[in-house]
DNA sequence: TGTACATCAGTGAACGCGCGTTCACTGATGTAC
DNA sequence: TGTACATCAGTGAACGCGCGTTCACTGATGTAC
């Protein structure tokens, strides 16, 4: 081989954090192959050595930026932590001005939630696993019965996903802190 | 004239209705001014003697999403509501599986939400006064102090948009049910 | 009542542009001898 | 140690295509006389 081992497979991973944040910050759509693979250090013509197209670049990206989000809410100083203590520190963690403002390095769901509910099966299949994934780990880190853990996973979930969708939507920061602010109440 | 008074006004309704259903089905990028033109019985030449751009057609078609949202979740059969009653059954409204799978007629926060936070200033000040209207609706029929009421309804509605986000986005009815049962439970 | 004209909503060809994808090629490196 | 060669990750021109927008034109209608 002309390039030491690892080479090629540096490169991908490259591409695959370059896609990541990209996609979150300006869609799937709005990113071109061209401007990925510019960020990444490299011309457009490539790619495709390293990917079928580019909906198979989302499933990887998508799962790149999961794994950024669990790390977030389930580790990093919360390792420990079980119940109403972790859930305060992780609703804390996720409901912020910052994770608002800079969507490259935060949650896929609010950022390509609408996208992956209109592409195609493996793109979606992908996405569930992770969303799966990332409820299986709360739940394990909520109290209660399986079925109850689960359910307020799921609940907690979307409540936060659905306060950062709409804090980055209405352009107003004012507006946007009342927002995470609400969704962060106790019941 | 030679068009009857008020044939033209009728047209641009057409227009903003047709928008209002693919933007919402497709998105704001995945919808082109020719496709949306034909839906509305047109050819896309005719479209800028109605509109300065695409931009400021998206304003409008937000416009008439929303008032389609308030009507649903304020009206129709919900009018003398208040408190509980009218909380669980708005709720019940807004968390099905049809408004899953119907996006062109639903919601337009988790279908455009995503695009219009990384659209221009005009269109998240238009997105920003119709959200402030439903919330607006929604305080009025909950109970306690304005501050409450007004983080409630807050509080309520980015549960609704998260979940109906995420259930859209996984593509399996199963886990969609899932999370809209999760989403709709008490606290 | 009948005819010529002015209006203007809507048409469709054309514009420059950037997209995803393909493919013949390049050139830095590891290997063989 | 030095040289010729094979490898293949990455390059960049080219492809067909659809986009948003512009603009000269059309043709059905209301109005003037």
């Amino acid at each position: 081989m002309r390039y030491p081992d690892g080479h090629k497979k540096r490169t991908r991973a490259r591409i695959v954090e370059a896609a990541s944040r990209l996609f979150r910050r300006q869609g799937y759509d709005g990113t071109s192959v061209s401007a990925l693979m510019g960020e990444a250090g490299l011309t457009h013509g490539g790619f495709y050595a390293h990917f079928r197209d580019k909906a198979e670049l989302l499933e990887k990206a998508l799962q790149a930026a999961f794994a950024e989000s669990r790390a977030n809410l389930l580790e990093r100083g919360l390792e420990g932590l079980r119940g109403e203590a972790w859930l305060r520190r992780a609703t804390r963690r996720y409901l912020t001005l910052e994770h608002v403002e800079r969507p490259d390095e935060g949650c896929a769901i609010p950022a390509l939630g609408a996208e992956v509910a209109r592409a195609g099966p493996g793109v979606q299949r992908a996405f569930a696993a992770e969303v799966e994934a990332l409820v299986e780990g709360m739940s394990a880190r909520l109290e209660g019965s399986a079925k109850a853990r689960r359910a307020e996973a799921l609940r907690r979930l979307t409540g936060w996903v659905g306060a950062l969708l709409l804090a980055r939507a209405v352009g107003d920061e004012a507006l946007a802190r009342e927002i995470l602010a609400a969704a962060g109440r106790k019941p």
